[in-house]
DNA sequence: TGTAATACATCATATCACGAAGTATAGGCG
DNA sequence: CGCCTATACTTCGTGATATGATGTATTACA
């Protein structure tokens, strides 16, 4: 996946890898790693990024005698999957622009 | 438009502007501004970006006692516009992902 | 002791969209 | 002529950001 078409979309695929239930760090990656692969730097830069947009809470919890930080997401970050849902209508327009054939014959 | 969203897009909307027909920077700025809206300092520089890429070639010609810089697209420009759909196939992908109910009942 | 996996953090770097500003021509209006 | 707008291209500085490299620390396994 090219990485520039890539930034649009790591913000809400974080937010939606958190949507059903808390999640952290690591299971994030794994999580999204089937749709889109991303470095733990990268990651945690998006997750703090979108804890001071408020669209996510974090929460320090122990397990297996190690401190995890669990990711929750609000009602911003619900807000901004919608966003996306709409933003989707105009890529959807741009997709057909670029694939469209004008040369040919229709 | 998200601006991260949108640079996935600018390089294969360009090349998609001048697929059919040469153009030059002005008309290409009005092709696309129904899909996506950018700046002049932006489209040339995406237009020096895809001709150091050799994605497209570069001919001046006189029109109305001014010069202007008709852009053509390439083999290798038409080659990205055929993988960027392919990449569609892994947006649609990341766009289920994202937008799947999981906490409902399906 | 050593290696790998888990888990989070920081820093430097390269890419890139964009506003601001500049250069230059053509045409309309008074 | 002077002024404005549209056309047409260029350069510069800035801010956003994905990522590799690197560091810290624990658990699990051999």
């Amino acid at each position: 996946m090219d990485i520039q078409l890539k930034r649009g979309l790591l913000d809400v695929c974080v937010l939606a890898a958190i949507k059903s239930e808390d999640s952290y760090g690591y299971k994030i990656i794994k999580d999204m790693k089937p749709y889109i692969e991303l470095s733990e730097s990268t990651l945690y830069t998006i997750l703090k990024r979108l804890e001071m947009a408020k669209m996510l809470t974090v929460r320090t919890a122990e397990h297996g005698g190690r401190l995890r930080k669990y990711y929750h997401i609000t009602e911003a970050g619900l807000q901004r999957i919608e966003e996306f849902k709409e933003e989707w209508k105009e890529i959807l327009a741009i997709y057909q622009f670029v694939t469209k054939e004008d040369g040919e014959h229709g």
